[in-house]
DNA sequence: ACCCATTTCAAACAAGTGTTTAAATACGCC
DNA sequence: GGCGTATTTAAACACTTGTTTGAAATGGGT
């Protein structure tokens, strides 16, 4: 199994540097370096440096993604033998709660929550739609399901703001639990599941505020 | 005056290209070939090609931080000649607005836009830090006033609200008005003006809510 | 023990990087 | 007009990049 162990070693270190350090400021050489293989073994094992990142996302992502359906199409579910509609808070909390808790859900799961927490600003169009492609069904389910949580909202507004919150989960996905603003006259930052219970609180009133 | 030409035909070309390309993508060849000058004449005028970015940045952001810096202090200053708390809300207007108006002040803004909203989840703690270290003023004034404005939330709840409001601003910033989700089954993005509204309804609603 | 496909390895490849150099050119001022 | 500083230029520098190559090593199956 020395394939599978050389395979591994590639895809940690390559999800730990291209999330620190970003995939284009990631040389092969730093790579194999760190990941203790021979320099031609991403090639030979992955083809280009580019499907090694599609495969770095994928492994994480596609099951990540299953969970998130999984709970949304619950919550959906759930509503429809109620006979009422579901509700804005559930369906949120199915979307970011399996997020964030997935960063301690294994050992290096951190940096590929940081990683895709970086991807939606990325500038290189090949990185950020590798990530996009695979993400953008999960919240397709998401957006159906809050069009009938939230009916008083118009089909834009609503949209606007679906993306107000993924841009402020893409946020705190890039920063861990510590602050951007790290100065010490600034309060300590908040605890993963505190974080959590904010983020959701703030999500959600900003979802339901009036249009 | 062929020298301020030059200079300012490369900073004009590294803003758009450092914006839409990113700043270790883009090469000093193209920026030098799009600008119309001789490779030389960036380490000529700025030293290296980190210089060259810091002052892209300082060249707009000093005087966008004036404009909201003024804003601030005038809403904190009338509140004090009333004798009351700030709102929340004219702070949070004086410190977004201007921001995102920026972006159709001039020629070229709406490239600075984008890359200072892409500049916070910038991998390269080089490039991160020349526009923190500029901006952290400006929300520490923020910061103060809405202390005052919401006494109600703990220090270190209005910290993390706060920093979902950056999130959220510069997903905006970094999105322009066109969605990431361009898909035809999508509704069409929000104008700018109306952009800002939801973008203030939806900050200020997470803001207030209980904690 | 042998074979054969899989995997590893050091070396080299062509192309691209930021920066430096020294000569050529331009331009304001007396 | 000509001196002297400021700017522009083409060329070269040393180094890094992703990828390819062909030989060496490995390991399971009969």
């Amino acid at each position: 199994m020395a394939q599978l162990d050389t395979k591994n070693r590639i895809l940690n270190g390559a999800e730990q540097l291209f999330a620190r350090e970003g995939f284009r400021n990631t040389s092969l050489r730093a790579l194999t370096r760190l990941a203790e293989v021979n320099l031609a073994a991403v090639n030979y094992h992955f083809g280009s440096k580019d499907a090694l990142l599609q495969a770095v996302i994928e492994r994480r992502l596609l099951p990540l993604n299953e969970i998130r359906a999984k709970k949304i199409e619950t919550v959906i579910e759930q509503a429809r033998q109620r006979g009422t509609a579901p509700g804005a808070d559930d369906l949120l909390r199915a979307f970011i709660e399996p997020t964030l808790e997935f960063r301690n859900s294994s050992p290096g799961a951190d940096d590929f929550i940081l990683l895709i927490g970086r991807s939606l600003s990325e500038p290189d169009a090949t990185v950020r739609n590798c990530f996009l492609k695979l993400v953008l069904p999960a919240v397709h389910l998401l957006f159906a399901g809050l069009r009938e949580a939230l009916p008083q909202l118009s089909s834009a507004v609503l949209l606007t703001r679906l993306q107000f919150i993924i841009g402020t989960m893409s946020h705190v996905m890039s920063m861990g639990t510590l602050s951007p603003l790290n100065d010490p006259t600034f309060p300590q930052p908040l605890e993963q599941q505190a974080l959590i219970d904010q983020l959701m609180k703030y999500a959600l009133a900003g979802l339901e505020a009036p249009e």
